[in-house]
DNA sequence: ATTCATATCCTTCAAAAGTAGGAGAGAGCA
DNA sequence: TGCTCTCTCCTACTTTTGAAGGATATGAAT
């Protein structure tokens, strides 16, 4: 029987694109589609597909998230991400959710059909540039390291453009604290300074663009 | 005859997703796919299609460089850009480098048909975002005054997390100049700290996300 | 010829950002 | 009970940023 496949992304386009390239493959069949993690994870409930193609970058429940939930509630069901842009900490954050793969959706058809059917199998698989990157992370030291809550709740505020008094009253705490708490967040991320540190996390899409400066 | 169309977009999976949606409809004919913005240019000028879909996050050559190619040497030729929704804050961009046309990933088949009909006689179309967007741009009362080339250079710099002294090693000039610049920038803009310079700098697209911090 | 915009540079000063090195309170864990 | 982590706050200090108010040179426009 065939691999019954669940293909997770927010933009019609690109669902589009992926039946049209799993059509192509007798082994496969797309059992549905879904546009969020929430309604992924709704799927999965139901109709517990054997690998799900997911996309990171989406409203309402992003992909990691729901590669959390589904990795840790569905054991049967594999996941595999599928992203345009290659973020190391993206790269990272998927493996650890518990995705099998991570692929770049510049993958050519035949190279995704072989994915998933390794995938299905339980087979580890990771587009060549995403190996590098993570074989690359583990290597280097310099490996952003983890924030507190209460440090990326500041790390928000920062990367909204607002100054250390501004995040002080917003938090009901005194400047100074935040001044440790900034420190605190350059030195984790090893950036230099508050700009750069805000630069990251619109990169990492810890604000939203829509909220940028305004 | 059919309206004849250039599919450009760096990831397989989307252009395939487009000729999929492209299919449907019996007076558009896919006369061909380019996977960067060098590519685009070239073809256009072998082929002259009617409308050029354009991705505007691309490696080699951007969407909006490329349009702006296209649209300066190829009149007859209208591009409609094509995103998904982080780049959502090109419009302005886009719109100035030429674009008719601008759209998000996730419309659906029959309104891409129909904006392709009416940019091949020669109407704009906009997402309702994008057309939010331009509005906003345009209404806004405070819209912020026109920086000189200098200071746009020195913006994109700022922007890419880089302190006043590295700016000025890296121009070529003294650190109080840069300082006079990013003074005149922050006055224009009206904004109270390179931070939110930086993010507007990345807001309008001046710099791409791949460099952020990087 | 003169005015205007741009770009360069200066000094002086105030405010904001960051660093260094503490220290106490509370939560959770071995 | 210690131990560690997080969050809070402090003083004292340096560096960076940014504002204010100049000055000079160039080139284009009138």
């Amino acid at each position: 029987m065939p691999i019954r496949i669940l293909i997770v992304d927010d933009h019609s386009v690109v669902r589009q694109g992926l039946q049209m390239f799993l059509a192509l493959d007798p082994d496969i069949e797309v059992i549905g589609e879904a546009s969020n993690g929430a309604e992924a994870v709704e799927f999965v409930k139901d109709e517990q597909p054997d690998v799900v193609l997911m996309d990171l970058l989406m409203p309402i429940m992003d992909g990691i998230e729901a590669t959390k939930v589904i990795r840790s509630d569905f054991a049967d069901t594999e996941v595999i991400a599928l992203t345009s842009v290659l973020e190391d900490n993206a790269v990272v954050g998927a493996i650890r959710a518990g995705a099998i793969g991570y692929l770049l959706k510049d993958t050519e058809a035949d190279d995704l059909v072989r994915a998933i059917k390794a995938a299905a199998s339980g087979q580890v698989q990771l587009s060549p540039k995403a190996a590098e990157r993570l074989m690359r992370e583990i290597r280097a030291p310099e490996s952003p390291e983890k924030l507190t809550d209460r440090e990326t709740e500041v790390l928000r505020l920062l990367a909204e453009g607002k100054a250390n008094k501004e995040i002080a009253r917003e938090l009901s705490i005194s400047e100074t604290t935040v001044k440790t708490h900034v420190s605190n967040i350059l030195m984790k991320l090893n950036v230099p300074s508050r700009t750069q540190a805000a630069l990251y996390a619109v990169r990492i899409g810890l604000v939203s663009e829509d909220s940028l400066g305004e």
